[in-house]
DNA sequence: CTGTTAGCGCTTTCAG
DNA sequence: CTGAAAGCGCTAACAG
């Protein structure tokens, strides 16, 4: 394993005694030279096994060809599905993607977003930390000029282009139709509210129970202390320990909403016929649970795309005057078999 | 947002009428350098908000501190958590991570691991598709001098450092212990055995009966066309079919196998009284499923901080004459409710 | 203690 | 049609 140097331009224009700049022009097909030149020039690269150093043409162009993204974590569906739709998306335009992890540490996150500014990545994409309620770091990529949309995790306060969910309509309608099948006491498993998007989740139970006349009972909230399915565990075995009546519960996601299963059964009660359950996320494996989840799916792949294509378009439109883009997509709820149908004949049960 | 081109050594040279070799030194904090100019060249930088360019650098010291690490895909739990445990050891050691999917395509792993070339990461951390049968791109990376280290997926007769799972001894524990388990008529569902890691699983199938005395039966062997629920589905679809005398399954993985529980109890059997279920990778949520699944756990997170150790060692060790690691990690039978148990007293059924 | 020079690999004027 | 020179941002001899 000789480390070989690779090959440069003027390895090959010492070869061919020409100058490097005829290299480069025969290797780019330039017009001004001569058919026999560059028919040597392409031999040559190809048997050194040439390979232009992109670093170099960087630092030359000022541009690497890199877009950064910063996501909490890759681990799951949700964010993993993501980078996939972001991936295509830039891959098509030619530009290569750096991922980065922040594994929802604050610290982390300024400290990444500074190392890929020193790379020179050439525009961001980011989901914040849940940690993250300082901007300044945000702030100096757009005073840097550096192109930035955020997306799924809103930053109040902070002016970007944003491509988001809108977490309050889907926790609405999962409400709403727990409510329209029966349910009469709806708990809700909760995020920090402290976070919009689990705020706005609790805001859509509130609206929707009370839209449909029925009162809030502050002890069927319960707030979970993470977003795995163990605080599902946690958060219903806090509920159920209350004594609450309960015939419904709407889960922040479906991995809480999973943990909550495993204690329902636990406690001998039947899902859906003595508690339905919603979740979030629409998990892959939702849909292979006993009973099948119902859940709320969010449009994760084109949360991807769009938040690349609106990054993509500030490198081509030279500096567009409008202001910042604030796209909302639409979750949908999907019904199964963990909560009750309103009407068994019309609604499909199993949805697969 | 104007584009403020960022501040160079050279700005802030001029700015204080001293030469850019003095800044250089300054910034790096050099003995030689009058502390009062350090203090200004500081100073300035912080007015200036300096900003090394990485790129400048990689060129002229001809390493960018970046490894590349080539996966099937990022979705799921294996792979996510593999890149942590190699994130975690990369990190550790100062090296950034271009994390990048080849989606099991044979021509993207190729076009991926030339443009990460030319980008000139300083090592690859890769697991091959399943479609990777040629080994000349790998070649052409080892005569390149540029290191590399083969993770998960064997490459018969290929060389180079390995770290891989066990998957036969996995698959072995799997069965032996269905067997043990009173399962007389135990099934497979096999993967495409022209790749080693599922010949393993198979062979391990196979070995663990006949070393228990059961016969061989070829149509209790059912070879899944994909890795997801959905191809579980089909084929316990078609194992079913057949109306075979069938006690246990062992499965290639979870995700297949939890499409399978879907059709077992479709069909109104029972899990594990009338089918034992074991899968292999013990996703995060198969603990959480009903029943919950047994499964063959692997050092996932292991695998990745071990095969990234490999790598940082080929930059520390200049050229270490020794021939290439290959290191096989152990996986662990995780059992749970899905299958019989050989002694209930004594097994704990539920592990969760 | 500080400046000058050269060069990492490449492109791109500007001159032949 | 081709070459020489300058420069992207930075560092590391080599001289003072």
């Amino acid at each position: 394993m000789q480390k070989h140097k690779p090959t440069t331009i003027i390895d090959i224009a010492k070869a061919l005694n020409v100058s490097p700049s005829t290299v480069s022009r025969a290797l780019h097909d330039h017009p001004s030279i001569s058919a026999e030149t560059k028919r040597n020039v392409h031999e040559l690269a190809k048997k050194f096994n040439y390979q232009p150093n992109l670093l170099a043409l960087s630092l030359l162009n000022k541009k690497t060809g890199i877009i950064g993204i910063v996501v909490p974590e890759i681990t799951g569906y949700f964010f993993a599905t993501i980078i996939n739709g972001v991936q295509d998306m830039v891959a098509s335009a030619g530009y290569k993607l750096l991922i980065c992890q922040s594994n929802e540490s604050f610290e982390e996150e300024k400290k990444l977003i500074h190392e890929m500014t020193l790379l020179r990545v050439d525009g961001f994409l980011i989901s914040p930390t849940f940690n993250t309620k300082t901007f300044d770091h945000f702030e100096k990529l757009k005073s840097a000029g550096i192109p930035l949309v955020i997306f799924d995790r809103d930053c109040p306060g902070f002016q970007a282009d944003k491509v988001l969910v809108d977490s309050y309509h889907g926790a609405y309608q999962a409400v709403d139709y727990l409510v329209k099948a029966g349910c009469r006491h709806v708990a809700h498993i909760a995020g920090p509210i402290a976070i919009p998007t689990f705020k706005q989740r609790l805001d859509g139970y509130l609206d929707a129970l009370q839209d449909n006349g029925l009162s809030i009972n502050d002890s069927l909230i319960v707030y979970s202390s993470g977003f795995s399915s163990e605080c599902g565990i946690d958060a219903l075995t806090q509920l159920l320990d209350q004594n609450e009546t309960l015939d419904g519960i709407f889960s922040v996601n479906d991995a809480v909403a999973i943990g909550a299963m495993h204690i329902i059964r636990e406690r001998g009660l039947r899902i859906p016929q003595d508690i339905s359950m919603v979740g979030f996320d629409d998990e892959s494996y939702s849909c292979f649970f006993n009973p099948s989840l119902s859940s709320v799916w969010q449009p994760v792949y084109e949360v991807g795309m769009l938040s690349a294509k609106i990054l993509l378009d500030h490198f081509s439109n030279s500096e567009q005057a409008e202001g910042y883009r604030y796209e909302v997509l639409k979750p949908e709820l999907v019904i199964r078999s963990s909560s009750a149908s309103p009407n068994p004949l019309d609604i499909p049960r199993v949805h697969l």
